[in-house]
DNA sequence: AGGGTGACCTGTCGGC
DNA sequence: TGCCGACAGGTCACCC
């Protein structure tokens, strides 16, 4: 389910509400991912200061040390005062004087980690090989071609490979190669400058757009208010195959990289 | 070194 | 209706 916009979504939906507030009790449920990487109670009596977002990873910052979360394929957060028991899929609740943070991950590809700080070993782990940040200042269409030139493979594969950018997942990945007009098996180090920028303004745009619409609502996303996306995401190519692709009218296509599904359209993305 | 593949886990949907 | 396989928003560990 979530991409950079999704994560980003929920972060502006509990940030705010959730600042300042002093953890009481953590509750682990089924294991996720990785461990949590210390007893829970030594979150206790922590404040929470601030919540970050890099590339599809939230960073709570804690007084003590950084919690980072990651909502895997089918993970949601939701960040609330009333509260029941912990369901079958609920996986980490963090009561709080403010309000309870609960993570709701069916498929368990998620993950919280507590380290002492980004500095750290794990921290660095998960984070030390991410990309630039696609709606930063510092994503730079030259250095993205730069980036590009340095890769052999197929140009979907090299967005999802979060190196050259991060946040890209399988849906925006389409979406964003469409806008730009590129074909997805291109190979990325054949992408002229201009075809470089046109796509580094794709991403830029499909992005901002879905973090704008509240996210995808494809399946069952919603933010940490419990709320679905405000508006339906109006995908250009993806879960279209077959239908008539909404600028020149032939049928959208759909093909298997790296076993995941890529959508195009043949006329709009010759090369 | 970089590229390709399997693995993790549960739910849902389409076809027979 | 029931069963079975394919597939789903991500990423890591492992092969050659």
């Amino acid at each position: 389910m979530p991409e950079l916009p999704e994560v980003e979504v929920t972060r502006l939906s509990f940030a705010d509400r959730i600042a300042g507030a002093r953890i009481e009790a953590v509750t682990i449920g089924k294991p996720l991912r990785w461990p949590l990487g210390c007893p829970p109670q030594q979150l206790e009596g922590q404040h929470v200061l601030d919540v970050r977002r890099r590339g599809k990873y939230l960073l709570l910052d804690l007084s003590g040390g950084l919690l980072l979360i990651h909502l895997g394929m089918s993970g949601s957060l939701n960040f609330g005062t009333e509260f029941s028991a912990p369901g079958r899929h609920d996986h980490f609740d963090m009561l709080t004087s403010l309000g309870t943070l609960r993570l709701h991950d069916p498929r368990r590809f998620g993950a919280v980690v507590y380290t002492s700080g980004e500095s750290d070993p794990a921290a660095q782990k998960l984070l030390g090989r991410l990309g630039v940040e696609p709606l930063s200042e510092s994503f730079d269409a030259a250095a993205f071609h730069q980036a590009l030139k340095l890769r052999k493979t197929a140009i979907k594969q090299v967005l999802l490979g979060g190196e050259a950018v991060v946040g890209v997942g399988n849906i925006y990945a389409s979406e964003a190669l469409f806008l730009a007009g590129i074909r997805p098996t291109t190979k990325a180090f054949r992408i002229s400058k201009p075809r470089a920028a046109l796509l580094h303004r794709a991403i830029q745009q499909v992005l901002t757009q879905a973090v704008a619409k509240g996210g995808s609502t494809l399946r069952n996303f919603s933010n940490a208010h419990g709320m679905a996306g405000y508006f339906q995401l109006e995908a250009m190519v993806y879960d279209r195959a077959g239908l008539p692709c909404r600028i020149c009218g032939v049928p959208i296509k759909t093909m298997r990289q790296g076993q995941r599904s890529t959508f195009y359209c043949v006329r709009c993305q010759k090369s």
